[in-house]
RNA sequence: GCCGCGUUCGUCUAGGGGUCUAGGACGCCGCCCUUUCACGGCGGUAGCACGGGUUCGAAUCCCGUACGCGGUACCA
């Protein structure tokens, strides 16, 4: 097994991290953890125009809450640092211009105008993809048309340029992906990829490439999207006379409506698009990454749940499959309740408490709420369900279930007002579940009616619904003084 | 349009020539449990895109077709 694996995860700061990204980053991670390796993060943020302020805060933000550990990176010193692409500029420029010395890349001073004027040119004449290549070049404003004075002389004039990538004209570029297996382009279907940018900036593909390299990355797991520029990264490696890093290209997760999993097409189907909104509606990190982690990949066998640590154990690159994953909610959410029901009532007591708003919740007795939780999280999916669900033990009920009031038939107050006599002989300490439920059996045998003839106008009575947990539990719970004075409103608004 | 990558139940997937009348999970449906709603248990529904090869034999290998997706920027 390779020992010097080294692997990152490379995004760029142009908005909150997306679910898409935190698949690739924990694939990369895990990987990493496999084989011993090391998982770095690197910002790219070469693109300026497109910077977002708290975009690098919320990556590491959102990789930290799911478990993943960055082992270098902006916040994360190592020795191949800086790991943010600004801080790097001069290395990028340092590297188009060796290319250009060993005349595998040239200068070219067309301004987008210009860009725009060949493009359109083109079109008219029927090529609906115009590339600046081997044949386009020649009529371009570049250092391979122009004179050698000539170019110097805009050089020292300060005239914008730009670096490209003199694309071979007829060559196969070959590689083995790992997951797709034998590869191949042809580089006529490429283009002289700009590789540093007017402002300095180097592009992606350049940065990517010198950034791999130096950083000594080993494998490259990236997302499908960046297949197609692949053979550039070849050919400026070849240029370069360096290795180039084995290659994995991940299928992409897709939305339920079909395309590529974006911020349109997934949330109209209820899917958050970003980490932070999983975080923010109180989702379960281990349930969303272990649902990223089967969405395009498994351990072959039929197994369904794994912590972290296991699937660092489990997970390999030649057990990913190639097709494209459609992103299913419904299967999150399992995910989602099995992990919650994992934890302790006492550890969700805390954890609702801390998410209740302002109100009894909020200031209830841990134990208290630790039993209420033992009889609510079998019903819920997700950690703010309880909230809402558990909110009867906490306050009367403001208002009676409509379906659920359909059982409130016209015998129910005569029914219930028994009931209500009954319990209300019972001292406080024998208000309890047991006893609750014996005075039932006795009542409904007294007035010759059927377990439910009672039990459901009782539950609307005391919890305003028509469902719930135990309800000789949940009255023991509420207490004596609260349950006889709910039955009492109940009796006075329904009727 | 061109280039590339894909295609097993609705969805995620197992499967790498015979053990596949294709297995698991989510979902859905039914039954059981039950005071309700859930949980749980049991059972069921549903799939190898199509057409040609290769082979004694193909979900598995090859070639087409269709469809889907991605790319085609001084964005990543």
């Amino acid at each position: 097994m390779n020992t010097n694996v080294r692997v990152r995860f490379a995004p760029s700061p142009t908005g909150y991290l997306h679910i898409g990204g935190l698949r690739t980053a924990l694939y990369n991670f895990l990987f990493a953890r496999h084989n011993n390796g090391k998982f770095i993060l690197r910002i790219e943020d070469t693109d300026q125009s497109r910077y977002v302020e708290n975009a690098e805060n919320d990556i590491i933000e959102s990789l930290e809450w799911c478990g993943i550990k960055i082992d270098e990176g902006p916040h994360a010193p190592g020795d191949y640092g800086p790991y943010r692409q600004s801080e790097r500029k001069d290395i990028y420029r340092k590297y188009a211009e060796l290319l250009i010395e060993k005349e595998m890349a040239y200068y070219a001073f067309d301004t987008t105008e210009e860009l725009d004027q060949m493009r359109e040119r083109l079109q008219k004449s029927g090529n609906p993809s115009p590339k600046y290549d081997s044949i386009t070049r020649q009529s371009m404003k570049n250092s391979l048309t122009l004179p050698n004075d000539d170019v110097q002389k805009l050089l020292d004039s300060g005239t914008e340029f730009v670096i490209r990538l003199k694309v071979p004209r007829r060559e196969t570029i070959r590689f083995e992906d790992l997951i797709r297996g034998h590869v191949s382009f042809e580089s006529k279907g490429l283009d002289d990829q700009v590789l540093l940018k007017s402002d300095g900036m180097p592009t992606y593909h350049l940065a990517n490439v010198v950034d791999d390299h130096l950083m000594n990355i080993s494998h490259v797991i990236r997302g499908e999207e960046w297949l197609p520029s692949t053979p550039k990264h070849i050919l400026l490696y070849n240029a370069f006379g360096w290795d180039v890093p084995q290659m994995a290209h991940l299928p992409l997760i897709m939305s339920p409506a079909g395309g590529k999993l974006s911020k349109r097409n997934a949330e109209t189907d209820g899917i958050p698009i970003n980490t932070k909104d999983y975080r923010e509606l109180h989702y379960e990190p281990e349930a969303l990454i272990n649902f990223l982690a089967y969405l395009g990949w498994s351990p072959g066998d039929d197994s369904e749940i794994h912590s972290v640590d296991e699937l660092c154990r489990l997970f390999t690159l030649d057990r990913v499959s190639k097709g494209g994953a459609v992103f299913n909610h419904k299967k999150l959410l399992w995910y989602n309740d099995h992990y919650l029901r994992e934890q302790s009532n006492h550890h969700l007591a805390a954890r609702v408490k801390a998410i209740a708003g302002e109100g009894k919740m909020k200031d209830a007795d841990t134990d208290f709420m630790a039993s209420v939780i033992g009889l609510v999280k079998e019903r819920v999916s997700k950690l703010d369900e309880i909230t809402e669900m558990a909110a009867f033990f906490f306050e009367d009920p403001d208002h009676y279930d409509e379906d659920a009031i359909k059982k409130w038939k016209d015998d129910s107050p005569k029914l219930v007002s028994h009931y209500r006599e009954r319990i209300e002989e019972l001292p406080e300490e024998q208000f309890e579940a047991a006893t609750l439920k014996h005075i039932l059996e006795e009542v409904i045998k007294e007035q010759g009616v059927g377990f439910g003839k009672l039990m459901m106008p009782l539950r609307i009575a005391v919890t305003g619904q028509g469902f719930g947990p135990d309800l000789f539990t949940s009255m023991e719970l509420i207490g004596k003084t609260s349950v006889i004075s709910r039955i009492d409103s109940a009796i006075k608004k329904i009727g």
